[in-house]
DNA sequence: GATTTCACTCGCACACTGTACGATAGCCTC
DNA sequence: GAGGCTATCGTACAGTGTGCGAGTGAAATC
């Protein structure tokens, strides 16, 4: 069968003997110019430029530019840790790992995009996935509810703070801080909402508060909801007399054509 | 103070008198193309030739291609329907909107790398929101609370979408079904594993199962674990003297360095 | 020691991108 | 007819990723 994945790490790599470049520094040298000034100040130019070297050298190291971004994103993977199923509990663990991711995306707002779009597959990628699971595992989930458990989890978090990426990136061109841009957005948004009159109180309302709490407020929100239902579930599994106490049905047939809405039950 | 949030919808559009060339036109035949052949098939020269038109006369209805996308976003945001709170429960509402993101993300797969990056503020946009807030707004929570649960549940959903879509390319691309790549792919991955044993042998597993449906659980997890977290937090707000039954401290103080880990505590 | 091989570097060129600019053309009002 | 406005579009510029082939130096082979 043939192979369809291609990847960095699927091919080996070239035989190294005496290179005045090479991938290491490759990487290190994207990474900084990534988190510098963003995706589109790594071109393959610019970071020729930047090794001091010639530009199309680098085609030695690296096949192409998503084979190199592929390397640098693994890098980012490696910053996310996972605490030691031994170390505390397993929704400690979540918790800060949760947290860990959102710090280090906030190291490299360019990598959203990237997340969940290219291959994960790295030795860093592998051993966080790795370590995950592993807190499911502990947690006592079986099976594929280990994966769903993880998949959800990095899920919310890539959602919720890719937002707040495109709010410190402008931050940054501005120049301005959280709340002097909050202020300044804020007849833009009401006369948006001209034509919803609550959202445009909703709205007026937020230039009073502080935009920075407010957003982790709002991360911590969705980490506790998206816990706190896991945890029903543990406790569901471990006493499965317990009833849901809930009237609708919960699931829609999950065979059919994947991802149909569950229509409308009235309620 | 200067206006910060520079938009299409903040500017007013030029005065039309007899164009054969409209925004309309424009808007959709790029949706088209987007739809059609990916992100990268949009080039300013493809859609003037697509609208049997200039390529820069397109600039006359536009500002610059951004603001174009900024138009087929809100488009996209159009089919984001929310139930009306007459309709259904709460529940009911939030599962069809979630279902429905993610059909209007299979029609679209191009958009995930906008939403939350690009300006939301399109009268589809405002709609939808200001749905989707009175939906929580029926449920029971208040203040920013409704905010925060839109916000989640949004979240959730483009991050669990995300690579479903990616994996989605991967099949046009290679023209197999799921469970063939999905063969196909095993292999690299297995390897990719090789130092993590268990994750090799769930991979192996993998190999047997259907990856649509499994997909479809995915989704259907972690969409119920954020519900019921949420269901759990109005029950809890509603008789504020049951307690919640867990151990250790459920809230990192949320007003030190926004995002800062909890850090570890021993369990 | 001479020759060949191979790892590695790099300049040039190609096809492509977004869009600024200025030249047109048709229509409306004076 | 003159001038102004809407609208279209050709050309040009600076930038992109990368294929190709020529060049360099050191190690391996004869």
């Amino acid at each position: 069968m043939k192979e369809h994945l291609s990847s960095v790490w699927t091919r080996e790599r070239r035989a190294a003997k005496s290179p005045t470049l090479g991938r290491a520094q490759i990487v290190r040298a994207a990474m900084e110019l990534l988190d510098a000034e963003g995706l589109d100040a790594l071109s393959m130019r610019r970071l020729g430029a930047r090794l001091g070297s010639g530009t199309t050298s680098i085609y030695w190291h690296v096949a192409n530019k998503d084979e190199l971004l592929e390397l640098v994103l693994d890098e980012v993977y490696g910053e996310f840790t996972v605490l030691s199923v031994q170390e505390t509990t397993w929704r400690n663990a979540a918790t800060s790992f949760a947290y860990g991711i959102r710090q280090a995306l906030f190291r490299h707002p360019w990598v959203i995009g990237f997340i969940g779009t290219t291959p994960a597959i790295g030795p860093n990628a592998m051993r966080m996935m790795s370590g995950l699971v592993a807190t499911f595992d502990h947690a006592g989930f079986r099976g594929l509810d280990q994966d769903y458990a993880a998949s959800t989890l990095m899920a919310y978090v890539f959602g919720v703070t890719a937002p707040e990426l495109s709010w410190r990136s402008m931050l940054d061109r501005t120049g301005l801080t959280s709340n002097e841009l909050n202020a300044s957005i804020q007849p833009t948004l009401e006369k948006a909402a001209a034509d919803h009159p609550e959202l445009a109180a909703r709205y007026a309302e937020f230039r009073r508060m502080d935009v920075d709490t407010a957003r982790a407020l709002n991360f911590e929100f969705g980490l506790t909801c998206f816990l706190d239902g896991l945890e029903a579930r543990l406790n569901r599994a471990a006493s499965p007399l317990a009833s849901r106490g809930r009237a609708e049905p919960d699931t829609p047939a999950a065979g059919d054509e994947a991802g149909n809405a569950p229509g409308r039950r009235r309620g």
